[in-house]
This record gives C-alpha cells, structure tokens and sequence, in this order.
DNA sequence: TCTGAAAATACAAACGTTTGCAAAAATAAC
DNA sequence: GTTATTTTTGCAAACGTTTGTATTTTCAGA
C-alpha cells in the first residue's frame, strides 16, 4: 500500500497562489532573471513559494534549458583504495557549482562499462570522468563527439582524444627504483600491473627506464606482470617472479595492492622482508602505514585528482576548451619496508 | 572553442526517417508497447534507429512518466573504508534493474547534508537510501512524505519513518564481549562511538548489556566516547579510558578505525597488545588482517547491506510496502589482537 | 491630461517523450 | 461485397520548465 502523495507543487501552483503568471515565477526563482519582475512581487513570490513548499523540477528544467546541472562519473572499481578519495575530490568540486554526479561501476567489465555510459548519456549528463579507460578496448570515437565533454582521469587511452589527469608515473617509479639503488640494491625485479591498462604499462616502460639509467640489470624476467592490480594477482605473479629471479633483493610493485600481494607471497615462501627482500609499493593508500613492515611507498594525492579533474571538467562544460594534460607530481613516501641488502653486491 | 555540435537525433528524426508517426516510433522503442506496433515496421524503424544513432532522452522520458530511474545515495564519508564495498552492492543490484545512483556525501555536515537531499530531490530521483542520519539532526519529517521512498542504512534514526537495513549490533558486540569473557578477561572496558550515531549507541548499550549478562563488572568510566568513528579519535578516547580505568586487560572498540586508534594509544604509552592489553574491533574492514597484530573483529558483510538496501528500495519504488527492518547478522573473526590476561583474575 | 518610453507582466511556443483517444487499415464474419 | 471487429497507426495533449515576443502598466516629461 503506497500512501497516494498529493502531487508536487509546481510555478503554477505558486502563481496562482502568488497572483500571477507563471512565467513570471519562474523568472523570480531564477536568481539570473529576478531583477526582471518587480523587487515587490518577486518577494512575494519567493514567500508563497516558500509556504506552498515549492521545490524546482530539474528534469523540465534540463529539458527545456539542455543541461541537466549532473555529470557521470566511471571507476573500475569503487571498492578498491584508490577510487574513493578520488570521488570525494570529484563530489566536492562540483556540488560547489551545482552539480551533482552519477557514479558508476565498470567492474572491469567491457559490457558493463558499455550500459553505464549509455545509461549516463541518456541521463543528459554534461560532462562525464572515466577511469576506467583501458588500451585495449578503447571507448569508441563518437562518445568524443557527444555533446558531453570527457575527462579521462588516473588512466588516459593515450589517443589524445579526451585531455587526461594523471600521475607523473614515469618519476613516482623512477623515486622508487633510484632509492632502491641508493641502498645499494642490484638485482631489483618490478611486479607489474596489466599491460592493457595505461597505469600499467606507464609504470612498466618507467622501470626499464630508471634501470637502464642507473645501471640495473635487467633481463626479460625482470618484469612479471600481475593479471590485476589486486592482493591476489600481486602475489601470483610475485611468486613466479621470484622462481625466475632467485636472488632478487628489492622488488618494485606496481601499487599497493600488489605490493601487500608480495607480502603475501614472502610470507609463504618464509621469507622476510625487508630483510630477504625489500619492497616499494605505489599509491600510499591509507593504512598502508599499518601494515607489518609498514610500506615505503610513492603518494600521490588522490583527492588532488578528483579536483583537478572536476576543474577541467567544468571549464570544459562552461565552454572553455581548457587546456592539456595534468600531470600530477608524486612524492617518495619512506617507510619500513625498504633497507640495504643482505649482502651488497660490490 | 567548443564544437557546435550537432543536435541529438530525436523521435521525430527517426519517425521522418522511417516513414511513421513519431508515436509510433516511441512505442516501437519501447519493449513494452513493441506489439502494438507490425512486427515488420516495428523491425524497420528499430533499424533506422540504429543506422541514425538514436539515443532515448532520460528527461523528456522521465518528465512525461514522473519516473526518473535514478535513486540517490547519501552517507557520510564516501573515503572511509566502510562505504566502498556498500556502494558497490546497490549500485550493482540498481544497475540491474536500470536505475543509476546519484552519490552524495554529507561530510558529516548537516547543512551539506541538506544540500545534497535538495538536489537529489530537484532532480527527482524515484528513491533514496540513506547511510547518513544522525539521532541528534534527524530528517524533517517532509522527507518522509515524499513521493521517494526512503531506506536508511547501517545507521537507524530510531523513529521508525522508515525501513532500516543495519547490522544486529547487539550480537556483534556481545560475540566480542564473549570472546574475551570466555579468554579470562574481567577487566574490559569500550571505547565507544558518538552517541549521536545509532551505531554508537547501540553499541554501548550492547556493550552493557553483554557485560551485566557475563558478570563483567561495570562502572561509569567502563565506556569512554570518541568523538568520531576514526583512528585519531580513537586515539585519544583510549587515552582517556585507560587512565580512568588503570588496570584494564581489554578494549572493545566500536570499531575498528577505532581499535587502530586504540594500537596508537598503546604504542605511546608503551603497552603491547594483546600481551598488556587485548583489543576487538568492529567491521572487519580490509586490510586489518595485514596490521600488526592482526586485528580481532567482528565482520559484517558490507556488500550484502548494500544489496539488501537497494532490494529494498526497488521494493518500495515498485509500490510494494516491503516489510520491516532487516537486521544483518555479523560474525566474529579471531586473530590475534586479544590473548588471555597475564594476571588471569581467579 | 496626454504622449512616449521604459519597466513589468502575460502569452505561447518550445524541449522530447508517453499515452488516451480517434481515425484508418486490415482482417474476420457473414 | 458488406459489415463488424480487431489491429495498427496518427493525432494531440500532457509533463514542468524557460524564454522570445507581445501586451500591459508605470511613470516621466511636456
């Protein structure tokens, strides 16, 4: 049994109410056109409005005005570390200009990715923040055509179509392997994330980069790449990188999650860390400090993403085609997981 | 520069296109009204649709219907590590039922809390689940009467206005309780949550009630309140507490931000736990496996709340008055933050 | 008091759907 | 070949706004 609610009140409601036109209601809720009606009326309009509990319909709003004040927002995974600082920041920014924002869950899934974005452009969203883009299956082009613009945000399809928050992998990994080395670590060995994904492969070329700069070796066992960037897959692949690289000394994940992963794998093949085997990881999710050794890992500042994807997004929507890619500075976070090796190799 | 682009193709574009009315077009669209229409122009203009990139418009559609098929979620921390797996679960279960979720994030600020239900309000969602009441700033009763039906989550308001689904806290907190009962403890204390959050509250009444009923002695300084449901809080509550309460051999903590709090205030006053002091957490939220020592908990299923609430409100929004509140049931997870006491008190 | 301009308001057409109802077309019954 | 039914389609009115244009009111200035 639903209790039959009286209908909502709408301008005609507060006109007739107010004695007058509807149109002019509208024009005296509407802050942009108030001085348009005279100061008295306008008050009383705003009164009646207020008594007969007026609340404004944004759908006919939007539809009549074509823009619906409602942005989407698609994450891989809201569940993981990463993604909820990030859709704070995102929230924050644009609530303060009146938006409010769709959220969707791609789950890594390419048809499910599909339904979110038409439910969303359905939805006349104005502008839309992907992170869920991957290499391999690219969003097709005429999502790019649409009147919504798009910002891709953590991970970029590296086609240039849609400007790109992200990190500045190539030094947050570049930090890592340089302190490893500092340490006098030789025989460093990356557990990396999927390559299909940009943070991914970002993060590998940056590994083969910073060795070859500093003098590590490097071999084609050197980088073992997870099937995901979670606990399980890191330890996986740790495993078998450990059974092609027997004497590693430091490994390099390619984010926190794995790096726990490695923990993981350590602790199975009774190993220590960081005394066998030191560990960076990437990210610095929250409560990696309480981790057993706690993580030396790269910060980057998540929320700083969400805003300063929401600001492109909203200059983008206002019409200013603003400008390139951010790159996003990360910073070496040193903890307990990292220390010279067992037995420096000189 | 922003691309003129060109305008969306409409009903009417596809109607001229096809050579029908364009009502025929939108009853040919939808699966509903499809037999309405001759199989053979009903295949014709779902072609020409496709071939014109045809793409329904939510508003107009919603406008006409009064049904938006957008629900909206509210909590009160979108970053903590308690609402991501809950999130996850309605917005799975909606999706598959075509409705997207609008988040919004109260920060624990009524009058952003207030901002966010308005918009949700404006923009007329067909429903709303709500992780953000407090007792001492219920929702106006208005809220109620709405034509959204309303669901709250792991928090109650207690006014029974609406259907709750929350965990059975009163088990939980008890299973801890009696865990440590059961290791030897008779010194325990709690370091609560707000008392103006029904999830503190309840859970220093549970706390009460499993101590009278186990024979835990009791007195007015056994439960110290943090001030929030977090680590810093907890920090300093445990500080608080365990000057009030000197010889204390365990902590049940309202949850576990809280219980990490409680490890801070432990390694500052160079106690070790669970060897000095044991302590039980709340939640089981991830990685308090990882911390050291493993954290004591007690689980509930953050994922399973969250489809059960959006059940729920699928239920109601179908104009169903789904019955009462639902009660989740926890499960208590042992590792290794509590022990038996050194000075067993027999 | 009247004229002309300016200010304030009312009118009405959109926006893109859905849907009751009327009209037309197809089919059945005779 | 009619008529009575049933299908199928078209028509037009909503849904609640915004906004260009027309109309009225107000108020100078003479």
């Amino acid at each position: 049994m639903t209790i039959a609610s009286k209908p909502p009140v709408t301008m005609k409601d507060v006109a007739t109410a107010a004695g007058v036109h509807y149109s002019t209601v509208s024009r005296a809720l509407n802050p942009a056109t108030r001085d348009l009606v005279k100061p008295q009326i306008a008050a009383r309009i705003l009164q009646t409005a207020r008594e007969l509990g007026y609340r404004t319909n944004s759908l006919a709003s939007s539809l009549r005005t074509k823009r619906s004040r409602v942005v989407g927002v698609v994450v891989p995974d809201i569940a993981s570390l990463l993604f909820p600082p990030i859709l704070e920041g995102i929230e924050h920014a644009l609530l303060k200009e009146g938006y409010m924002t769709i959220v969707g869950n791609s789950a890594n899934d390419p048809e499910r990715h599909r339904r979110v974005l038409t439910g969303m452009m359905e939805r006349q969203v104005d502008g839309l923040i992907l992170a869920s883009t991957t290499l391999n299956d690219p969003i097709p082009d005429e999502w790019f055509e649409n009147r919504a613009p798009i910002v891709l945000m953590n991970r970029t399809d590296e086609s240039g179509r849609a400007p790109a928050v992200v990190n500045d992998d190539m030094r947050g990994i570049g930090l890592a392997v340089r302190h490893l080395v500092d340490l006098g670590h030789k025989r460093i060995i990356h557990v990396a994330g999927p390559n299909f994904l940009s943070t991914g492969a970002v993060r590998q070329r940056a590994f083969k980069l910073a060795c070859s700069e500093l003098s590590v070796p490097l071999n084609r066992h050197s980088i073992v790449e997870a099937t995901s960037f979670t606990r399980e897959a890191g330890k996986i692949a740790c495993i078998e990188a450990l059974a092609k690289n027997p004497q590693t000394t430091a490994i390099v994940a390619a984010n926190d999650l794995i790096a726990l992963g490695c923990y993981d794998a350590l602790a199975e093949k009774k190993l220590s860390c960081p005394e066998d085997i030191s560990i960076t990881g990437y990210n610095d999710s929250p409560f990696v400090d309480l981790v057993r050794p706690p993580l030396t890992s790269v910060r980057v500042d998540q929320r700083e993403m969400g805003l300063e994807a929401a600001r492109i997004l909203l200059a983008r929507m206002g019409g200013h085609h603003a400008g390139a890619d951010i790159l996003l500075r990360p910073e070496f976070v040193l903890r307990q997981s990292t220390t010279p090796p067992r037995t420096p190799s000189h």
